[in-house]
DNA sequence: TGGTATT
């Protein structure tokens, strides 16, 4: 929603805005700055909700609102007008956007005036048009899980019948192949939702994973927003986070980061998204600096904010050949072997301590995936909308491969591991960058079967040491290099 | 033996 303070009918800033409530449909009026019924204060000024904001170019520099509001007014009634103005100096930018309570009006303003008159100083006549942000965004398409064979002519083919096509991408990666999904850009939003209503999920491609997305394609802001949670995996700031406050954290974190850029952002703030995403990345990291939370222990009861399901760092009194990431050392490997209770007494518990009957570390993981990896884990790619959507779904976290040499395939995972869990347990062997359990599509349930990345050899051989044939319950661990992409398939 | 990808 946006609250704008310009204005002008009277020259008086509308101090009801502060106060209106978007959710009272009755209160919207009170956003706009023209009250055009001077006889009658008491009239709310609407818009209609098909209404166009309209962009006006070549306006001289010395018109203001007041000036202009009589040119539009005879086209119908004006529900915002606008002059543009430089941030920092406030001047005039020769431009304005100017609404009309009714659609209609914009239209008979938009043929009446575009181009059809100069206004005095002016050497180019004046523009009327929908704003950019008006058209722009609502007829194109993302299309999802198509076959990578199919090419734009395929994919025209597919959605020629709902309108016409302006634009039709694949995308398609450095090399030249397809990602699997496309742009597809129609004239019109109506038929570009007349796809949607026909297409989505309409069908599944040979080799695709899925049935067809077929969606509107991600705004500016959202495309920031995807950039910055990419950056974020990529600068390894989410696995710290993620140690230290578990997913619940790791999820408010970004939340808040992110609703922290957008708003400086929206307000057209001086910062691009990176330079408010670093900054706000650093007063994060300062904020942990700040609370001791790598050297100091956590108890389950230093706070409300302590997030489930990552139990305090226990003292460190074992020997640590690789003290990597500061928490711990490795478990203690009497034959060769280390034991569970060796490990997950050592600190790196990834489910709560705090059950009383969790002797068994099956036990304790069931406890934690519960709590923290529970049916709403899918809806992670959701939106972020609702006050609070139930325990708060894991951040996907980007699965990445680490260089040759660093990258483990895991065998044998107890069916409750998730990726968290996974983590965690390779954690005390050097920095995890990812890692990633394989989970059945229909059923949702793990494979038992996953993988871990770390950022050097040196880690993934300690943990190969340490953890292959380790044994959870029943099982035993299988803990190996993972075979290369181009490798020869035994069998 | 890295699943759903956003110019």
């Amino acid at each position: 929603m946006y609250i704008k303070m310009a204005t002008l009918a009277n020259g008086q800033p509308d101090n009801t805005s502060l106060s209106s409530n978007h959710s009272n449909p009755s209160t919207n009026g009170h956003m706009n700055g023209l009250n055009h019924s001077p006889g009658n204060p008491s009239t709310i000024p609407m818009k209609d909700h098909d209404a166009i904001k309209l962009f006006i170019g070549q306006i001289p520099r010395n018109l203001d609102e007041k000036d202009l509001k009589p040119l539009f007014e005879e086209f119908g009634k004006i529900y915002e007008l606008t002059v543009l103005k430089d941030r920092f100096t406030g001047m005039h930018k020769g431009c304005a956007f100017l609404t009309y309570c009714e659609r209609e009006s914009a239209l008979k303003a938009q043929s009446a005036l575009h181009e059809q008159k100069t206004l005095p100083g002016m050497n180019r006549p004046i523009q009327v048009k929908p704003a950019d942000s008006e058209s722009r965004g609502d007829r194109k398409l993302f299309v999802g899980m198509l076959n990578k064979q199919q090419s734009e002519d395929d994919v025209r083919r597919l959605f020629e019948a709902f309108g016409n096509i302006e634009e039709c991408t694949i995308l398609r990666g450095p090399d030249g192949n397809s990602k699997g999904c496309a742009f597809v850009k129609y004239s019109s939003h109506a038929e570009a939702q007349a796809a949607i209503n026909a297409l989505h999920g309409s069908q599944t491609m040979p080799g695709a994973s899925s049935s067809l997305v077929v969606k509107f394609a991600d705004t500016d802001k959202e495309r920031t927003m995807r950039r910055m949670q990419q950056m974020a995996g990529q600068m390894g700031m989410f696995n710290p986070m993620a140690i230290q406050f578990g997913a619940y954290g790791a999820y408010a974190q970004l939340m808040q980061q992110q609703a922290a850029i957008m708003a400086s952002v929206a307000q057209g703030g001086y910062l691009n998204p990176m330079a408010a995403f670093a900054a706000a990345q650093m007063q994060q990291m300062a904020a942990l600096n700040m609370n001791g939370l790598a050297a100091a222990p956590m108890t389950p009861t230093s706070g409300g904010s302590t997030p489930p399901g990552i139990t305090a760092p226990a003292v460190p009194s074992i020997p640590s050949p690789i003290g990597v990431n500061g928490f711990t050392g490795l478990p203690p490997q009497a034959n060769g072997q280390p034991t569970a209770e060796a490990v997950f007494a050592n600190g790196i518990h990834p489910y709560p301590a705090q059950s009383p009957t969790a002797a068994d570390p099956l036990q304790q993981a069931y406890a934690g995936v519960q709590q923290y990896a529970g049916p709403a884990y899918p809806a992670a790619y959701g939106q972020i909308s609702q006050a609070f959507p139930q325990p708060p779904p894991m951040i996907p976290q980007q699965q990445r491969e680490g260089p040759e040499g660093c990258n483990l395939f895991i065998y044998h995972l107890p069916q409750e591991f998730g990726d968290a869990e996974l983590m965690q347990m390779f954690l005390p062997f050097g920095n995890v960058i990812s890692s990633k359990v394989f989970v059945d599509r229909a059923t949702n349930q793990s494979k038992c079967f996953g993988f871990v990345s770390f950022d050097n050899p040196a880690s993934a051989q300690a943990a190969i040491q340490a953890m292959n044939g380790f044994q959870i319950g029943m099982k035993r661990l299988k803990v190996q290099l993972k075979r290369p992409k181009d490798a020869n398939r035994p069998y």
